[in-house]
DNA sequence: CAAACATGCAACCAAAAAGTTGCACGTTTA
DNA sequence: TAAACGTGCAACTTTTTGGTTGCATGTTTG
């Protein structure tokens, strides 16, 4: 079961731009990300904490700074639940169409 | 450029309900789906809306009533951000590997 | 035509979210 | 070892969000 949490935590500005960052091979200790967001760094600190809760990145400490990480994984799942989707999706026009154009043809 | 809000619009379980009934093929009138949300009509409404905003869903009214109905481009959107990240986030993963390995070998 | 239906919309409320400030604390480094 | 650095955390404020209730309005249908 895919949880809404995974987009919800997309779903800001701010943190899509975080996520668009560490994909993009952006420096990535807490430090350098918090930077040029607009925001101060305790702000940017509490995004990175719903991306942490929700998966999308993991934190790892490092002496004095902590390292940001991508999970891959639950990216991956958040693009696989919208495969599902569009694949309900398109199997249900497939049956509307062959169902319109006459399914009990002669 | 994909928006947030997007990921937004799917970020909450009630709206995700929607969109999951939608591409199964459930009714699709704003009243059936305002139906065992545990929510009052008005309350899924809103909720519709934000749907809606995002581009998710569209509406087509009809007589009385109206019809609810998914965008797939939107879908589609949302899904090639995200494959975009994982690209490029394997290729980091990738050259990362060829350096450890030693690029420079003999 | 009147009742039942499907829906829209505004006002209001409580809870959650986004951001700030201030301060504490372990880690490097000069 | 003292200063600078990278962070963590709590308290607080302001918006935003999720939900409600009440009522108005167009649309079918008996």
């Amino acid at each position: 079961m895919v949880e809404a949490e995974i987009y919800r935590a997309l779903g800001d500005p701010t943190r899509l731009t975080i996520v668009r960052r560490l994909a993009a091979g952006a420096p990535a200790t807490i430090g350098e990300l918090s930077k040029n967001l607009g925001i101060s760094r305790q702000g940017a600190r509490k995004q990175l904490q719903v991306l942490v809760s929700a998966n999308v990145v993991h934190l790892v400490p490092k002496g004095r700074e902590t390292q940001v990480v991508l999970d891959p994984a639950t990216l991956q799942q958040a693009r696989e639940f919208i495969s599902g989707l569009e694949f309900q999706w398109d199997q249900r026009l497939e049956a509307l169409k062959a169902f319109v154009e006459g399914d009990s043809e002669a």
